[in-house]
DNA sequence: CTGTTAGCGCTTTCAG
DNA sequence: CTGAAAGCGCTAACAG
């Protein structure tokens, strides 16, 4: 008997008609124009009441032609930690600017990610911060998106210009391999992944950078790249070791569990050092250095960039880069006797 | 020169003018409808090239009465790695269906939430998926909602009936306290977290239960809440040990790691058995015994309730609970000579 | 094959 | 103080 619209929820009209109103009337009193007199205030609100209406802030912002407030983002793999952290930095940077945050997981395929895109920008979200799945990146250029800025987080752009916040890779890995060398290790094996191609590429650059550094040949034989799945990891990093080196430098996260797991069943001893923190490192059996960075700051750096992107749409400065750096920790690993 | 509205982007009328034809005509040849002529597409499909036009899907969604196909989960802490899996878990079980999320983080706060609440149902999202902060939902109910479903997780709605998701909090603190008075242990100490208020209480409530079982009284002297912040529960687990217990239940997994920070800090010599389960715990120095539960269960579960509710809009049934088991695992720690 | 009219739910503008 | 008309961007329902 109620009065509804077809998604089921009443429409001002239906309130207008059970508060004996226009539905001028009812958008007035929403919005606290004073202008109202207190008995219809009332009468309004008792329908609103009655029917449980709430505004449908879709027609609102149309007929308004304002923006929806949605920034979306996007990333390879929210189980990851570090894109839930980039996610919580993200949305803390813009809740302050009252945007809300959509997060989507593209599980690394560029097919989902190009779909994303698509729905995203028909949906105008006002910006979009995008973890590239892939290499191709023509869906994130502005004319396919219809103009909506987008801002790239830990892949560079490829074939066009884009606003970007980037993790210092390349340092990292070079100051992983030069601890080791320093040390005096000369056989240190290196242990990436194959999907991370760019992230990888420039950790095993830094990595090799640092052993022409200090005047050494690499022997590519102690380069591997582990997959995905830990356990696929874990057998990488077990082959490895049976190479002998006498130091490991992992990519990632799942690769520096998986050495050390692998050093921890064969019993083989290496120095362990590896791209991003362990937050149980302290507590570890063995010794670890890691190269560590903020992953919270990338996502407020990257939601910064949007942000000013926004303001100054009409006059885009050239897209800008921005590097977030790592620091180096060290752990020394449960004190024995 | 280009024609654009507000907001800056343009419309199906500004293609329309550039192609030559009506507007009906653009949205025909967007539509795929196949009476359109061959020539008159190529036009049409060329201004929207030229133009970069993208359609609103919005207004059309408004104009054809459908739905967002967006829902909502609202979490306390998307830092937490628990949250990040909880919103793969219904992710991945609402993309299959079309749907999109939207992860918005409360922070803690009831006042975030109710705010975002109220936001979200003027955005019409189709659904709720919410760990609510406190302990006051009534902005949750449907009459508060406009008829929006919501589902809870990890917190039983209070006050209303509502579909909920809980994990099983009171069997796992029993079979926490279980293993570690089978073993033999009678002074077993308990760190919680003040803010998961009924989590904590379940499991301290569990844990209580087992003591009862072994027909022994528990000294309240031992049960201490460690804070939201690692540090705090540092402190609170430093004092608790002080207080020379043989073992520590720990309800969450900084209260476990804080444990067995100060332990090692004291040398002091417990056991320790807590909630969540930790992913480097194979390579820690200490044993530890864990209570594990699969997060993104408990996300999938939540997401496919929520559609079930949303297939049955009509009829209703009673509200639902689903409660996710949890699963005793122990590590034997840094094998010793 | 293509255009006109009307209206989704809301609000601005202009009249009362 | 309140209402009627027009229109945000799009499309169903009818023309032609």
């Amino acid at each position: 008997m109620t009065p509804r619209s077809k998604n089921g929820k009443p429409t001002m009209r239906d309130v207008a008609a059970r508060a004996g109103v226009s539905s001028m009337t009812v958008s007035r009193v929403l919005r606290d124009d004073p202008r109202i007199s207190e008995s219809t205030r009332r009468d309004v609100l008792g329908a609103v009441a009655a029917l449980g209406y709430r505004i449908n802030e879709n027609a609102r912002a149309l007929r308004l032609g304002q923006g929806t407030r949605l920034v979306a983002l996007m990333v390879t793999n929210l189980a990851n930690p570090f894109y839930s952290r980039l996610a919580l930095g993200v949305e803390s940077e813009l809740e302050r600017q009252g945007l809300f945050t959509v997060v989507a997981n593209t599980a690394d395929s560029e097919t989902k990610e190009r779909a994303l895109t698509t729905d995203f920008v028909g949906r105008r979200v006002e910006g979009l911060i995008v973890v590239p799945a892939g290499e191709d990146h023509t869906h994130l250029r502005a004319e396919h998106t219809a103009g909506t800025p987008a801002v790239l987080v830990a892949r560079p752009p490829v074939g066009h210009g884009a606003d970007c916040v980037l993790v210092d890779d390349f340092g990292g890995g070079r100051a992983l391999a030069g601890r080791l060398l320093d040390e005096g290790h000369r056989r240190i094996a290196f242990l990436g992944n194959a999907e991370a191609v760019y992230t990888t590429a420039e950790r095993l650059r830094g990595f090799l950078a640092a052993h022409d550094e200090a005047g050494l040949r690499h022997d590519p034989a102690l380069v591997r790249h582990g997959g995905t799945d830990p356990a696929e990891a874990l057998g990488a990093a077990a082959e490895l070791l049976a190479t002998g080196p006498t130091a490991v430098v992992t990519a990632n996260n799942r690769n520096t569990l998986a050495v050390l797991r692998a050093a921890k069943a064969s019993g083989a001893r290496v120095a362990v050092a590896g791209f991003d923190d362990v937050d149980t490192a302290d507590l570890l059996d063995a010794p670890l250095t890691v190269a560590a960075y903020d992953a919270q700051e990338v996502g407020r750096r990257a939601a910064r960039m949007l942000l000013e992107r926004l303001d100054t749409q009409a006059s885009p400065p050239a897209p800008r880069t921005s590097v977030v750096p790592v620091e180096i920790r060290t752990y020394e690993g449960a004190a024995r006797g």
